[in-house]
DNA sequence: TATTGTTATACTCTATAACTATA
DNA sequence: TATAGTTATAGAGTATAACAATA
């Protein structure tokens, strides 16, 4: 016999548990492309700001400037972005995707949506309309920033 | 003026999001009564399941034994769990709760219904009996186990 | 020989705080 | 004097694997 584990399953719980469950797998769908969660993050929040600072990045994703150097690094190693010189200050570096840059970020679009539509297998379009509308008033009214995972700090890259 | 940070919102993404974030906030709750979001979920598995040895502890939870040693260590320092011999098998410890172990367990479950309820504060009664609904469809079709989540491996005790 | 619980070790990830160069 | 980016360091948390006792 295999132990208990009924539950009441209240939603905040429920939430905890696909919410890092969707995560999980996320990832496991991007470390066939040598990076993590996070990196997929910055590759867009630089997609949509061109030319930010590493210090805006580090404010914008909630994580020490300490770290953003090593992911700015390895994206820039995989000759995804770009460091440009700042023309009006020479602190600091304007971040810019490469074309190649591009073409992750375009196909991370298309893991993304793969990846959705598992998560979402089991609903109708419908209900997947009804449980987007439910999650982003949540998220909304929890203060959370359209497209910055609270948890990037904590999401490594599954091994590759 | 601050950094674009504008997404599709995928439902995927939005379930990690507010999932994290809701892990984040509970284990807050938690932080002052001394222990993190592991030890509540143990402390609910042994309630539902007493008597159960370690080793099923950590195919339950999914957690290597060596973990689960300082996990009831812990609980057993705080006088929640009492490690007892076992009848038939002088290797194997049967887990149990203590008197105030129990106490800690229904502390815990007026905690999750407050958490709960700040979490859906934003929804009706109707919308969250919906919300409910689609979320326990994706995890039993995702093959998650009611009451364990994925990441205990990865929950730490906020600060104390 | 296999299994339960334990301990030791080595590794990864992280934040913190010095440090440099510019402003 | 303050700020952008970097590097060094020290700490927490982890899995892995060796271990002792029992089956």
């Amino acid at each position: 016999m295999s132990p208990t584990t009924r539950h009441p399953r209240s939603i905040a719980f429920l939430l905890a548990q696909v919410g890092a469950h969707a995560a999980a797998r996320f990832a496991e769908r991007l470390a066939p492309l040598g990076f993590g969660p996070a990196h997929a993050g910055t590759l867009r929040i630089i997609q949509m700001n061109p030319g930010m600072s590493q210090q805006a990045l580090s404010v914008t994703l909630g994580l020490p400037a300490s770290r953003i150097v090593g992911l700015i690094d390895e994206l820039e190693e995989g000759g995804l972005v770009e460091r440009r010189e700042h023309l009006e200050d020479r602190r600091v570096y304007a971040l810019h995707l490469t074309p190649k840059g591009m073409k992750a970020f375009e196909g991370i679009g298309e893991i993304a949506r793969e990846h959705d539509d598992a998560i979402c297998s089991t609903l109708t379009l419908s209900e997947r309309r009804t449980l987007g509308g439910l999650l982003g008033r949540i998220a909304d009214e929890q203060g959370l920033i359209p497209g910055v995972h609270p948890g990037f700090s904590r999401l490594r890259r599954t091994q590759s």
